[in-house]
DNA sequence: GGTGTTTTCGAAAACGTTTTCGATTCTTAA
DNA sequence: TTAAGAATCGAAAACGTTTTCGAAAACACC
């Protein structure tokens, strides 16, 4: 009920808020014997600083902010324990908001985080922007903005990313040099870049090494929530395409879906039909045969994202000049049983 | 750079900033004409109110905090979404916070979010904690606390919970029923009241039926990363106790680990050993044979203690009596292919 | 005892709002 | 024309800190 403030000790003590507020903060100008006494006052009346009233004269809220696409699951919950793990380590708080893909909502939440003046945003686009001013706004207004996973090329900020079209090319080309002919490809929907990257990366490591990119074997599986995509486009292309000998798929959630059908209709994986993933999820070693995948350092991801993020809020503070910064963590396969016979 | 204030609306009309704030604010003392001018003006300034200014005005931040135990995986990530869901609603931020289930940790970061004035906290106790006296000062201190999943029962708030014991009891009850006898569990740590709860619950359901409770056959998985635990002892149980045709899982992680050692070494679930997991993460229905276990509405449990939350956050402003509610969310068996032969 | 220096403290402004309460102007009716 | 009432506005205090700057007190030295 009742919160102590510096004026309560104060008046306890017979001396000014001045020399409370300067004890507590270990200025020089006050004796040791006021300050012992001051900071033993302030124990004994447990007192705590007011964080609304600090903010509002230091102009700074030790707070950042995160807007996520998309729900809190597989990838992005690695990401977030990144951030909080970082965060908590520089003294800063988070605050964390979901945009569910819709560029209105991520515009509004972006503005709500600015109004209540956190000193920086953590963000990853979601599949519907393509307008990026509401970014530059904060970053005009000295709010620092990185971006991460689902970035904008466009926009003048750091951001922290993998290289999808890199990684799904060494996918592919791990496939081709482990023998598999003809290999078909599982994509996502066609807006984000991701996916349009693996994609990519997809038709570069089999034009790269010889091997006709026909798009007849290319499927989309956009819904992202279950493996039921997977599931039963894996039952299509088998009687479309049953010669195929390998898919890619660009998540393991897909993978998961296709190697449920291989499993239920006696398909062998990987004699048959070898299945990579992408992602690393923690499904991807529950399924059997465990699943052969590219590491996504969610965690690093994070905790690098928000580094970044806080070096550059300081850098703001100080009027030091900052430096946007583009890192691209790096991505590995990880070579488990679907891929191997 | 510029962020304009209510000051600069006012000057740029010639008028007064309480006029300007009133208008804004639809006081009705404030002609038409005059409102008018302020809000086109307010437009065009992009003016945005600052919540740090606001908040020590007011005395209330429109934020609240979570605190959970664990990382934000499987089950808190499900909670997570529904919190999420219910604050943007209800026109709230969340602050999240972990405790990695050190008590220390928590209390710091309970002291830590009241001093950032959040207006109520949301909290899923760590395993380490049995003084509750940080939480009771908060209250106190009139930041209402509701605590949810990992509860404490002596503390005075809100809770929402499901019942362990009883869902434990109806999943051994349902095993029984299907016939199976020798029935074991792998139960977890000893302190977390989950995991005695649940024990409790298996142990009340043979007693109840007629068959005779056997410590022998309950064995401790306290790692809840991943599913070497479940792994192990499932190892370990079929050398020290080969006739068991039923094993009861505190989680679908340790069943997972039990299975996949069934697979392994070619014992037939549910033939030869039938598996009942709990809280139906995503994963039990890509292990194969599939999971039958306990559905725990983690989303739900999310939303409606958020809910109740801010409820009570409006009862105490407006200095109503505040009533705690304990809400208990049903559970449901959800039958699959692991006990059914 | 006077001068200069160091130590120690506090008044006051500021951060950007909200809200109370009084003042001024405008209407209206007698 | 005047008084009462309504409509409209603004000064100022308040929320709880931080920090500048000046003042007072204490000390040192001759």
């Amino acid at each position: 009920m009742n919160n102590t403030k510096l004026i309560d000790i104060a008046s306890a003590l017979g001396i000014s808020v001045t020399t409370v507020s300067k004890a507590l903060k270990g200025y020089t100008d006050i004796s040791k014997s006021t300050r012992a006494k001051v900071i033993e006052m302030a124990e004994t009346m447990n007192y705590m600083p007011n964080s609304v009233a600090v903010n509002l004269r230091t102009n700074e809220t030790k707070t950042i902010g995160v807007i996520i696409p998309a729900t809190v699951h597989h990838f992005f919950s690695s990401v977030l324990n990144g951030i909080l793990e970082e965060a908590e380590k520089r003294g800063y708080l988070v605050i964390i908001l979901q945009s569910n893909e819709k560029y209105e909502l991520e515009k509004k939440q972006l503005a709500l985080l600015i109004q209540k003046r956190v000193d920086g945003v953590l963000m990853s686009l979601s599949n519907e922007t393509d307008d990026f001013s509401h970014i530059n706004d904060a970053i005009k207004k000295n709010t620092p903005v990185v971006l991460f996973d689902k970035i904008a090329k466009r926009v003048d900020c750091s951001k922290v990313i993998i290289n999808d079209a890199k990684a799904a090319y060494d996918a592919v080309t791990y496939l081709i040099n482990k023998g598999y002919k003809k290999i078909a490809h599982f994509r996502g929907s066609y807006v984000p870049q991701n996916s349009i990257d693996r994609f990519l990366g997809y038709k570069r490591a089999l034009e790269a090494h010889g091997i006709e990119y026909d798009s007849k074997l290319v499927y989309v599986c956009d819904n992202n929530t279950d493996f039921e995509d997977g599931y039963e486009n894996a039952q299509k292309i088998m009687t479309e395409h049953p010669d195929i000998d390998a898919i890619f798929a660009i998540t393991d959630l897909v993978a998961i879906g296709i190697i449920k059908y291989f499993n239920e209709a006696g398909i062998k994986t990987p004699q048959q039909v070898a299945v990579f993933g992408f992602s690393n999820w923690f499904m991807s070693t529950v399924i059997s045969p465990k699943l052969t995948t590219i590491d996504q350092p969610g965690f690093e991801m994070g905790h690098t994202a928000a580094s970044i993020l806080i070096d550059e809020i300081a850098e703001i503070k100080e009027h030091r000049a900052v430096t946007h910064q583009i890192v691209e963590l790096p991505t590995r396969i990880i070579e488990r049983e679907s891929t191997v016979k």
